[in-house]
DNA sequence: AGTCTCACG
DNA sequence: ACGTACGTGAGACTC
């Protein structure tokens, strides 16, 4: 995607003009946007295909434009366009709607609303504009409007995203909404989706709500949007950020569209299957579990199950959660079955039962598009303070693996007669990324060896030889890899493995004996965030703690074991990046169909036709190693497993 | 709306 | 002395 040189010759305009005043320059913008004032009865309703035409014509005319799609519906893929807003200076908007309704309840609304423009020949006007390649198309959180126009046969290019460009200026623990960037960048709380739409049960989709006000919100925010992108643009070129936003973000936005459109296929007869399983398991343990308890319970409700356990049957070792309540979580229940108290380890089954038909066999079929078949997750892109993706509605990114029940849902997510899924996975790709950011000779060369990187740990920390090596000590030194990359300390590892704290504080004290580096990487971090408020990945992108010295010393030791955290989940999230940014025209290149449908932090799914599944496997682990280059060469080779099959539990 | 619990990397 | 392993999202229950 070309960079459009009429915004940044714009930009260094903006930059030089301030140079010379007292202010930062990114305080002079502020300021001057600051005096523009918002004014809704400035925005023009766009009622005729003559008034469209002169605006369509005059963001034709200059390099940037801001767009904003409204529609009947948070899920892009199911929404109705009714109407699109655009922006071409500060204080100057328009709304176009196109599909509102008059007011009333449900069917019984009175129909189309007169004083629209024909929608079609709207789109048409407008799909020229946003495939105009010399126009800026600026939009905040834009995925969703590309999504949507998508579905129009209409595509967007090229753009750029006021969500993401805070999310590099700013990645901490702010947020990136538009409304909260509008108050803390420009001092203006625009008007809430609440204000025009209501909240609750009386809220309304917004082909409901009448033109006038439609027109005072979609317009302000396409303004407010322009007006954060010349903020946030100039902050950005301010830090010297922009490498960041343009490799790692920006050419993200196209490829996650892509990968939400696709979806994924699951198999809804699986589903069921695995649904009534379940629940005739988890009926028949419920019967049990009242008869031990003596009498029938909400097994569901911690606050009964704990009276159960530590009032009623008086049983010892009872822990109490943060707001005194008893806890019952699965540690609570684990200590109990290990005293061989029998309705804990009941209630440890129903639970997972009730967990697996709640969250997935029942919940994953009402995602099924009725249009597409598929289930159409969306990705998050700003929603972590690291970098990584989050997936939701619904979250594919949690689907179960650790038990054989769990791991059963995996069977539901299939390839379509005649294609494969594939499954790939970096090994190991955080511990890799902490021995090349801590340069760990021993880790290292552990790696470059092809070696099992904790029986290689527990090897030097204990002195026993790797091979015929017991599992209960490669099992502990798994928990202290983990632990090290988590910002380790001896009550989090006595936790984890079940020890005294003196013994967890001798293994660590062992550990930074043998990798010194280890712990000179951790207090360099550490300093670093308390004296820079933030840490970086290995390609620069900056995570800020703000509250790093805090004088509360929990949440200061908080922040310090996630500022250690952070780079090397960061680092690691890049790299997913970077694989996934070239996966598109690599595969392209290769002539190959497949398409990519899923991410989970250190893995992707692809679906491709069957007889290419071998090619596109050599392919795929190639782009995926080769990720950090050229920008970076790590110091320790990547590693990619792949596997080709019917149905995601057989090809992760 | 907040809490608890639990699914994943 | 302080309460923690790091990062998420979702469903059920409670108030």
């Amino acid at each position: 995607m070309p960079e459009p040189e009429k915004p940044k010759a714009l930009m260094a305009e903006m930059h030089k003009s301030h140079r010379n005043t007292e202010a930062t320059p990114e305080q002079d913008l502020a300021t001057s946007l600051r005096a523009i004032p918002v004014v809704h009865s400035d925005y023009e309703t766009v009622t005729t295909m003559d008034q469209l035409d002169r605006w369509i014509a005059a963001a034709l005319n200059q390099a940037y434009v801001c767009i904003d799609t409204e529609t009947d519906s948070l899920d892009a893929m199911q929404a109705n366009i009714i109407g699109v807003s655009l922006a071409t200076a500060p204080g100057k908007a328009c709304y176009i709607p196109l599909g509102h309704q008059a007011a009333g309840e449900g069917l019984f609304g009175g129909g189309m609303l007169e004083g629209q423009i024909n929608r079609d020949a709207a789109l048409a006007k407008i799909k020229l504009l946003c495939e105009a390649s010399h126009v800026l198309k600026i939009g905040q959180n834009i995925k969703y409007d590309m999504l949507g126009l998508s579905q129009r046969g209409i595509s967007i290019h090229p753009i750029d995203d006021t969500m993401l460009l805070s999310y590099v200026v700013e990645s901490g623990d702010v947020g990136h909404g538009m409304d909260e960037l509008s108050e803390r960048h420009l001092g203006h709380k625009p008007i809430s989706f609440k204000d025009v739409a209501g909240s609750g049960k009386g809220q309304i989709t917004f082909d409901r709500v009448p033109i006038d006000r439609a027109t005072a919100y979609a317009a302000e925010d396409a303004d407010i949007t322009l007006r954060l992108w010349m903020v946030l643009k100039d902050k950005l070129i301010h830090i010297k950020k922009t490498t960041v936003y343009e490799t790692l973000e920006r050419p993200l936005i196209p490829v996650l569209m892509q990968m939400e459109r696709e979806g994924v296929e699951v198999d809804r007869g699986v589903l069921a299957k695995l649904s009534s399983e379940f629940a005739t398991k988890q009926a028949a343990i419920e019967i049990e579990i009242h008869k031990l308890a003596g009498q029938p319970f909400n097994i569901g409700s911690p606050k009964q199950l704990g009276d159960i356990l530590f009032g009623k049957m008086n049983l010892p070792g009872g822990r109490k959660t943060a707001t005194g309540a008893w806890s019952t979580d699965a540690d609570a229940l684990d200590d109990l079955a290990a005293q061989g108290i029998e309705l804990a380890k009941r209630v440890l089954d129903w639970r997972q039962l009730a967990k697996l038909r709640s969250t997935y066999t029942e919940a994953l079929p009402t995602f099924i598009n009725p249009k597409t078949g598929r289930v159409h997750t969306s990705y998050a892109m700003a929603s972590t303070s690291t970098g990584r993706l989050s997936s939701t509605d619904p979250n594919l990114q949690n689907i179960p693996v650790r038990t054989d029940d769990g791991r059963r849902i995996r069977t539901a997510f299939v390839a379509p007669q005649g294609s494969k899924l594939i499954s790939a996975d970096y090994s190991q790709i955080e511990l890799r990324v902490l021995a090349h950011v801590a340069d760990i000779p021993q880790l290292k060369k552990a790696f470059a060896d092809g070696l099992d990187i904790h029986a290689m740990t527990a090897s030097e920390m204990f002195g026993v030889p790797i091979e015929g090596m017991d599992s209960s000590v490669r099992r502990r030194a798994k928990a202290i890899n983990f632990g090290i990359i988590y910002g380790i300390s001896a009550f989090g590892l006595s936790n984890q493995l079940s020890i005294s704290r003196e013994e967890a504080g001798d293994y660590i004290r062992t550990y930074f004996k043998r990798f010194p580096g280890i712990k000179d990487y951790m207090e360099q971090t550490k300093a670093h965030a308390r004296a820079q408020g933030y840490v970086e990945t290995i390609f620069g992108r900056r995570m800020h703690f703000p509250r790093i010295n805090s004088p509360n010393p929990s949440e200061k030791a908080f922040l310090e074991r996630a500022s250690i955290n952070a780079p090397i989940q960061g680092s690691a999230a890049d790299i997913i990046r970077r694989a996934m940014i070239r996966m598109m025209p690599a595969l392209n290149e290769q002539g190959l169909k497949a398409r990519m449908l899923l991410q989970v932090h250190d893995e992707l799914i692809f679906e491709c036709p069957a007889e290419e599944s071998k090619a596109t496997a050599e392919l795929v682990k190639k782009v995926m190693i080769a990720a950090p280059e050229p920008a970076l060469k790590l110091s320790v080779p990547l590693q990619v497993d792949a596997r080709a099959a019917n149905n995601w539990d057989e090809a992760h």
